[in-house]
DNA sequence: ACTCACCTACCGAGTACTAGGTAAGTGAAC
DNA sequence: GTTCACTTACCTAGTACTCGGTAGGTGAGT
């Protein structure tokens, strides 16, 4: 008898027992934040002991860049969409990107927590975080200065700047709608941000065809 | 000899403990976020022990509440400062905000961790920030309730989505900026932002005298 | 005389992590 | 196509330490 019954082999079955635990991880962590969940929560919840978790993520640290790098993977596969459609249509993507932070508030609640355990520099996920906003802003930067070019955006407009201010509003309305949602309804929310961008970045512009 | 030589006298000394504490408290919960600072870590900064601590303020939520209600006199202050002036110099006041937290960072990474820490229905804070950005929220819709009265900002604009709007992006200007220092430079971001508003308020409007 | 700030001493329950083992699967030699 | 050395997944048991909090006392100030 070969061994090879039909199970998905060794391997294979650790792979898919890493992706399961990673799930799990990255919810408690962004109920509880890092530093307030355990090795012993995660494993008693994963179905493993505290040193299975370590066999797999060699640190408690290890298993957080785990998570961090489950959720970059999630939203560069937006980024990409984004990156598919005309500039023009990008700021009406804006509100389809709010409500699927909605489907999935726990990936979002744990993308704030973190960041906030991640201000410290020293802190396990400092370095990833400072990297990965330069990096958006930079794209955000972009985007803005094609619009001038192509111009649909007003040319006084500072790219790097308004970029920040962006992501800084998205960021900040998500914070309170995560505080509380029963006042914030993020959808309308990021839908009236899109508006007031298109005001932002059009107003004053002599009328094309 | 009555021993009320020159000393501030027991209470009075007492209190002024208490006060050093919540200080140092506070400058530990930015650092390392409430989850992340023990009750011993404050205690040997503040020169004192665990217990005597506990004493002063009975758990380490009351010592929690004690920082956030120091914090929130402090901002108190501002607020009432804010609402002296007349309504069209609130906008260019933004700035001046910035450049008072950027002088105290560590209680504007406070709040931020804060808030963080409390995104989960349960935690110790939870209730009084959600109350608290309510109330903010309150009074930033009323004030552009009032520029609109004034015919200093669009009529079409509806102030509890721009309130939020408004609050949003300097959350996160902040949060970036504590992030990143080197890379965002606050006073300027707001400066920027403050900008934006103006435009944003009243572009569209007819002229006034 | 009494209060009250603050201490020493301690507790039980976590904390991340390690040591060392077992048993199951894998790959090359034969 | 078995055999067998090797790797890998994961466990039990325990490490040294930290956590928030309590009991009960001391001693200065009022």
């Amino acid at each position: 008898m070969t061994p090879s019954r039909q199970g998905p082999g060794r391997q294979e079955r650790a792979r898919l027992r890493r992706e399961e635990i990673i799930t799990v991880a990255g919810e408690m962590f962004a109920r509880g934040g890092f530093r307030g969940t355990s090795l012993a929560d995660v494993a008693a919840r994963a179905g493993i002991t505290e040193p299975g978790l370590l066999h797999h993520f060699g640190s408690k640290a290890g298993l957080l860049l785990a998570v961090i790098e489950r959720r970059d993977l999630d939203s560069e596969a937006f980024a990409l969409e984004l990156l598919g459609m005309e500039p023009s249509g990008r700021l009406r993507a804006l509100p389809e990107f709010a409500r699927r932070n909605k489907q999935r508030a726990g990936l979002a609640k744990l993308f704030t927590v973190l960041v906030a355990e991640s201000l410290e520099p020293g802190s396990p996920g400092h370095e990833h975080f400072v990297e990965r906003y330069r990096a958006m802003r930079a794209i955000v930067a972009d985007n803005i200065r094609s619009a001038q070019a192509a111009g649909v955006a007003r040319p006084d407009i500072d790219p790097p700047a308004k970029a920040t201010e962006i992501l800084a509003t998205l960021d900040g309305l998500q914070t309170q709608w995560l505080l509380d949602p029963d006042s914030v309804d993020i959808v309308a929310a990021v839908e009236s941000y899109a508006r007031t961008l298109e005001h932002d970045l059009a107003c004053g512009l002599p009328h094309l065809t």
